[in-house]
DNA sequence: CGCGGTGTTGAAAATTGTCAATAATTGTGG
DNA sequence: CCACAATTATTGACAATTTTCAACACCGCG
């Protein structure tokens, strides 16, 4: 298993040399200059259509850590392009309970619970310092009727979520803890992956408890069973700092097989 | 509580004057026509955009009950708006495990899985005898380019299943057995009295097992769950036919008050 | 009338949650 | 820079919930 040249998880995918400006408008927020371009916005794109996807960034906002991008009940307006940081969402019940439905990280789309009703309904918590790429919904609707590829590609990225929220569904509905916790790590390590970090080693940006909420359990259930996998091999954990040392066996937790 | 009078359950929401054409081209398939058109499309057409929605729809299909209008890894091409009957929908693990992720009824589209990567997801059976309209998705995007209100009706129907299923996290991640099945009948009594039916009896078309999936326990446990509800007087319940006899202490179930 | 699928119920086992104590880490202010 | 407080994480013992296994009842249908 070969390891991949490996960025630290914390080296933001900022395109070289654009450095943020100071004045706000010398430097144009550009999609079509920007190295996640292929995560956010579709492939294949003329130049000119390139050119007018640059119009559905209105402007790029950043969020320290901890803090509030949306909030449940807040207007909806514009859907949000992760460029850097980590989010999580989350909903809560009329009782006050709440559940952590994602984990976003860069080059993802957060804000799409809003369309509905013109509001959100859950919110969205910086987990460490972000910046996202504000792209008003009403923008996104008149350009993507001119760019048949944008219209495809916010369907997809509609679509893209109500597939994933079905594995979270299979997972809530049908595995143990055990297994959560292992389809989470790598799950969590593959996005990781794809976006230039290690396969093996990642940074946890979520507490426990957030990690629990998400997956149904108990932070306690949570802690306990990464002790389990630390017992058995599978993983180094230190804090928040995972290693996985036998991804193999993981996978064959998610698919109930024996180890053998 | 008064209640509404009610058609039994088993009425179809069919346009009054419309029998299906044995010579399939005499009688168009016709939104402008339809009944269910309030759930289906957009609320507040032109009068021309009304004429150009019929375009949407290409045919309607029957699917007798046990029959599956897609199945998961076939090639995506249409959306499906229920006219009537019940379906399931249901995702497949790599192991085997399967998971129910939604019931869906008249008025309700289903498909929107297929759309990120143009084939299918999960599988969706008919529970009872169902007839459905279908809308062929390169003629969703070309229409909805067209006239804008589609455009808009297309991202807020995804949009709706998104924080649908958002819910259901919230209830698998943190709820337990008598919060969920409480939960289950009220959304299923909710969405059938918004069709015209009892806000307090219903049929379920689906079996204990495919409850417990969807609720994410085990079908004894669903049973068990029915009879308690049965002792505390909340409901009666013989086979299939469920008559809600206090919604509100059902609400309280889940939302975890104190029934004093 | 009996058969297969479906539903109910009991008892024991397994899993996860709860409560509590303690440790480790991070942030804050002196 | 250190110390203290607050947050986060770990672990144990026990309790609650749900599952598992098994037996049996019910229903609809040929």
């Amino acid at each position: 298993m070969k390891e991949a040249p490996v960025p630290t998880q914390t080296v933001n995918l900022i395109p070289s040399g654009s450095t943020e400006p100071m004045d706000a408008h010398s430097i144009k927020v550009a999609c079509s200059n920007c190295n996640l371009r292929e995560l956010c916005m579709p492939v294949g794109l003329s130049a000119e259509e390139l050119v007018r996807i640059d119009e559905v960034v209105a402007t790029r906002r950043k969020i320290k850590r901890g803090a509030i991008l949306f909030r449940n009940g807040e207007p909806f307006q514009s859907l949000f392009a992760i460029r850097t940081g980590f989010f999580k969402t989350c909903v809560t019940a009329e009782d006050g309970r709440d559940q952590v439905t994602g984990f976003q990280m860069a080059g993802e789309i957060i804000g799409l619970d809003g369309i509905v009703n013109d509001h959100h309904t859950c919110d969205a918590v910086a987990l460490e310092d972000a910046e996202v790429c504000v792209m008003p919904f009403d923008r996104i609707g008149d350009l993507s009727r001119e760019v048949n590829a944008l219209q495809h590609h916010v369907h997809r990225i509609m679509s893209r979520e109500i597939v994933r929220e079905h594995g979270v569904m299979l997972l809530l509905g049908s595995m143990r803890a055990e297994e959560r916790l292992a389809a989470f790590l790598l799950n969590l390590v593959q996005r990781l992956h794809a976006r230039g970090f290690s396969r093996s080693e990642l940074v946890l940006r979520m507490t426990r408890e957030e990690i629990g909420s998400y997956l149904g359990l108990k932070l306690e259930t949570v802690s306990r069973t990464f002790s389990k996998f630390v017992e058995d091999g599978m993983v180094e954990v230190r804090q928040r700092h995972v290693r996985i040392l036998d991804t193999d066996s993981l996978r064959a937790i998610v698919n109930r097989q024996s180890t053998i």
